[in-house]
DNA sequence: CGTGCCAGGTGCCCT
DNA sequence: AGGGCACTTGGCACG
């Protein structure tokens, strides 16, 4: 009942993980024509575009271990839900009581448990593990594991009531706008906006502190370095900044006169205080329109 | 069509939504005797302890709609999974294309667009949400909205290859093991592990850059500042200590004497390098036996 | 509600 | 593999 992950031995390019779970799909047909000697509660065939889908609802241990691993081996994302304990210990440790959960394997070996409530999952494995669904004492247990670091989770259930596995074809990528690459692109093209006759030189100029986010000189050939957050910021950026300015003027000369402005939407009391401290300045900056 | 969640108007207190969702199992199941007019490849009635699941496979887009706005409604956990665009406005703006993904909808107002990639949800908004299941030219589209800040997420579905309502009985919370809080409470337990002779005096101390993790004096009755961090650090938490140090100066004394120490497994070798310029020291520690 | 900070943060890019 | 940092960071605790 051991399971191996195709995402993990078939490469770890995109392209060869679609190519898995393309063929995948095609599988999941084969499959489904083999007599099992099961209830007929899991998918019915369709010409949906979207298929390779299989379902079980209420199902033994058993035959959710077998959905499970059968969709592990076949690159597809399982879905449990089901009343289970959950125990992890890796970077940290922790365990969770019996509770109904839903649970997700993805192909790329990453493990998701949701509660009922929160955005994020309540315990999880990142990509790159091994999923193991097996039967212990009567019941399903999934195991996630990987090393470096050692880590693993084990999730109990005391009884499944719904298991599924889905071929998932995703070609798109995300297109985000409005994050700090965008605030860049803004002010490389618009440098005005930061003040009169700034004149940016470099992004991620080096320093021995660290990448500066856009390196120039103002009106008055004034070395200036720009610190960009796409939103309202606090007292850790304003370090941050701080740590480039000082990194830069032992850099350059003993002498050297560096401009420090941090470009945000807005700053808050404490890191104002911060800035006129360390005299510094604001710039006040949003990715986009807004 | 409009959904309304119990999550949100029930109270936001755990206890309230847990006595909404056992009620909803119940609910399940007299909404199960109603003759619907749907094909019956809906859940199984059980015995099974963990009860409360409709699912679907290759439904309609009124049958997914319905499915999932009744869940919703009913404070269920939704999922859907299908070929669908997902996109959001909001803080940032976000398109994705066509694809395969997983779509959860809490009953706490969170919503979660999976790809069969990578630990995080490509697309996603927190709890707080309306959801909105509805039929927009034939095909299932799910809003899920949020004001302040006024948020958007819209999926629109070409194919559902599966739709599912969990209704989920949580009581248990989590418990971990080995974090910053183990780390400060093995510290108050065994100063001498700082070094001999360090007497805590406060946690949490305030400071006008913020509160201090643990503030305390030396043998020689040198005031001490403790940063605690639960694994290897880099250069932000020594701009954190380096903070409270100054702070801590200027609070107490011109001529004050302030010793900052970070206290964490490792450090990076600039984070080293930032520690001796300041005059900041640090101690090796980790939070539990490790 | 905003401010500040931890997190098993994750993900991306770089050396 | 490790470092440095952005993120629609999320989550919590506190004023």
């Amino acid at each position: 009942m051991s399971t191996r992950s195709w995402a993990r031995s078939g490469g770890s390019t995109p392209s060869a993980g679609r190519w898995c779970i393309s063929t995948t799909s095609a599988a999941f047909k084969r499959e489904r024509a083999l007599p099992r000697g099961v209830r007929d509660d899991e998918a019915v065939e369709a010409t949906h575009p979207t298929d390779g889908v299989r379902t079980r609802v209420n199902p033994t241990a058993s035959e959710a271990a077998e959905l499970a691993s059968d969709g592990v081996d076949r690159g597809a994302l399982v879905t449990l839900f089901g009343r289970c304990t959950v125990d992890y210990e890796g970077r940290a440790a922790s365990e969770l009581g019996l509770g109904d959960r839903h649970v997700m394997l993805k192909p790329d070996g990453a493990a998701l448990v949701h509660t009922d409530e929160g955005q994020q999952p309540v315990n999880w494995q990142p990509p790159g593990c091994e999923h193991d669904c097996r039967i212990d004492d009567q019941h399903l247990v999934v195991e996630s594991h990987r090393s470096s670091p050692e880590e693993s989770l084990v999730i109990r259930f005391s009884s499944v009531a719904h298991a599924a596995a889905f071929a998932a074809d995703d070609p798109e990528s995300l297109d985000v706008v409005g994050t700090e690459a965008d605030l860049k692109e803004r002010i490389l093209s618009s440098p005005e906006l930061v003040e009169s006759g700034f004149r940016p030189l470099a992004t991620e100029r080096e320093t021995p502190a660290g990448a500066v986010d856009i390196y120039g000189e103002d009106r008055d050939g004034r070395t200036v370095v720009l610190e960009l957050k796409r939103r309202r910021v606090g007292p850790d950026a304003v370090g941050q900044l701080s740590r480039y300015v000082e990194a830069l003027q032992r850099d350059l000369h003993a002498d050297a006169d560096v401009r420090g402005i941090l470009v945000a939407p807005s700053v808050t009391e404490r890191a104002e205080a911060l800035l006129a401290e360390k005299g510094l300045e604001f710039v006040s900056l949003t990715p986009q329109g807004k």
